[in-house]
DNA sequence: TGCGGGTATGAAATGGGTTTCAAACATGCG
DNA sequence: CGCATGTTTGAAACCCATTTCATACCCGCA
């Protein structure tokens, strides 16, 4: 049944060198002769052979690995994070292993220990474990690993940690998405969606505070604990169920296209107008976006380019090489007809 | 800037005691008296030590690493496919690394030496490369690379392949939907969606044409290539535009969610309402499928189960344990309100 | 006292490569 | 021809843990 691996060591046996000679052919090593190499070339071929990675690493300390922790890969924005990430570590010669920090759970002992015995040579951070206040430690946690391998977080940057950091500014979605909002005319602006624990959450919040006060807007505001398109659909009853039509807002700005997907529900059911009598606003630009009904105004961060640039420093910071990586886009809005403003919506009529 | 891993010789030496010795009391070995072993602990815990996989794995030819090879995970089946497996693989102790092979492209070299010079212990395949015909060599490639290797596949079962097999049965999914539609007084039934490289694809609409047989119905039928919700607007435009109102069919079978959610947006544009003028039904169950408009009648495919099972019968097959690992559910339909039937759908008025 | 049996510990081999260093050989030049 | 230089090649050390085998020690019993 146990088919024997073949070693580098059988390799050359058969070709009648060394092992040495075999490592410099497949390392194409420069003083090879050629009778030698065409000889040691032809009996990797016939058996397959590839050196063990195992092997390798052992050896060079280095395991062409990098770990990445986020919360999970079912939700979009992360799975695309992830696969830019994929991508440019494919391009560079790494392997990427993914570990799945679900957002409530605490980080479990064996979680850590399984990172720990994986000798990666750098980790990517993203989401709100990272970035939420009692799990900080997650970080000074993987310090002890080891302390000299390079951490790096996508997310708004932590204070006093000693990380390399790609800057999504969530607060500038925010701002963009009210400043738009602001230009069609609307005054009594609300949020909707995210959870105090979460920073990047937080973040966002902060931005449209005080965006608001710049506008010298009121804050008509709602906070409401998650992410879901439940959330967003509870978000809306529990809005406009505690303020008289006076008050209610013209616009709704959500966390994330999930919770102004559930909004929008909602309003249907409730038989409120979107966006005649209410605009809706996005975050995330996710691929039903363009399908909700009416099309979703939205703010698309490039999670994708964000890993794939994540993954370009961490390596540029392994190889201490001076690679002029590019930098990720900022947020950019994507305007569709949730707010009233008929543009680049795709229509086949 | 280097910091000198710390090895168990340095903790050997610092103890006072041989490797031997602390390797004994990580392993927890019993021939170790009480007082080396207390006096051992206190310098491991003392330097954050941790025996290096790398090592340990060189040594015991087994990796504890699992390779998954998925179409890629922004798809959301595949997304809770690969945390289904990963949540297993966490508890049995073992590491995934996923590679992403895009559907259209071909395997490339470098992908495969990734994959050959990691030495996973063994692999799990799902998507449309594994099945498609031209790729088919995917797991002979595999197979090259070590033969003891145990290969898995989630898919319908292929024929002359030596692979473990989760059988996910697509074409169960259509009947259902197909019988279902058809107990709801439907008889000019279309189908839309898939791509003819697919196999997976395929089995689902040979599936729907032997039912719509067996139910002895006219082969109303539109196939267009894709899996996009783009794929669903233009499929329908196609579909309509081909057909005079009489032989219009009253029901619409999509291949995915996203096709529906395409072929939703696309009808209410056209002004034919859904379910009144014709049904419309889904499969994937996404998380979106409670939130179109109406709310969307799928089938639910349990990816994320089959990932567990995937994950549990493959290191079965690895150890040789007679483990008695479940099976995965088969698929089940969920009834919302595109085919004109309302139960369990959730709404807050 | 001498010997069998059990426990505690360590030396050395092992795994599969890479790298350093040295040796063998060929070549060029005075 | 002899020496310096350059090219091929291989032996041995190394990476870091585990495991086998051997040794040292202690105990009890004849």
């Amino acid at each position: 049944m146990e088919t024997e691996r073949i070693t580098i060591y059988d390799i050359a046996r058969e070709a009648g060198v060394s092992p040495t000679t075999v490592s410099r052919v497949i390392a194409e090593h420069a003083n090879v002769s050629a009778h030698t190499r065409k000889k040691v070339r032809k009996v990797i071929d016939q058996y397959h052979f590839t050196p063990s990675r195992i092997a390798q690493e052992l050896l060079s300390k280095r395991s062409l690995t990098l770990g990445v922790i986020l919360p999970g890969v079912t939700h979009p924005y992360y799975a695309e994070m992830f696969e830019g990430a994929y991508q440019e570590a494919c391009r560079l010669g790494y392997t990427l292993i993914l570990f799945c920090l679900p957002q409530n759970e605490p980080l479990s002992a064996s979680l850590m220990d399984q990172i720990a015995r994986r000798r990666v040579d750098g980790m990517i951070l993203s989401g709100g474990i990272v970035e939420a206040t009692p799990e900080r430690e997650l970080i000074p946690m993987l310090r002890t690993l080891r302390r000299s391998m390079p951490i790096l977080t996508i997310c708004p940057p932590l204070p006093d940690v000693d990380c390399i950091n790609i800057y999504s500014d969530l607060s500038s979605s925010v701002r963009q998405s009210l400043r738009h909002l602001y230009n069609l005319g609307h005054r009594r602006i609300a949020f909707l969606g995210g959870s105090y624990e979460s920073r990047s959450a937080g973040e966002r919040e902060l931005g449209f505070l005080d965006e608001m006060k710049k506008l010298d807007l009121p804050a008509v505001y709602r906070h409401e604990a998650g992410h879901t398109a439940e959330a967003g659909q509870l978000g809306v009853i529990k809005l406009l169920s505690s303020l008289t039509d006076q008050r209610r807002p013209t616009a709704l700005i959500c966390i994330n296209d999930l919770v102004a997907l559930g909004s929008l529900t909602q309003l249907h059911h409730m038989g409120i107008r979107v966006p005649e009598d209410i605009a809706v606003i996005g975050c995330d630009n996710q691929f039903f976006a363009p399908y909700t009904s009416p099309p979703l105004t939205t703010v698309d961060l490039h999670p994708a380019e964000h890993g794939r640039v994540a993954v370009q420093q961490l390596v540029a910071a392994l190889t201490d090489e001076a690679m002029n990586f590019s930098q990720p886009r900022p947020a950019v809005l994507i305007i569709r007809e949730s707010c009233g403003v008929s543009l680049g919506a795709r229509r086949f009529e």
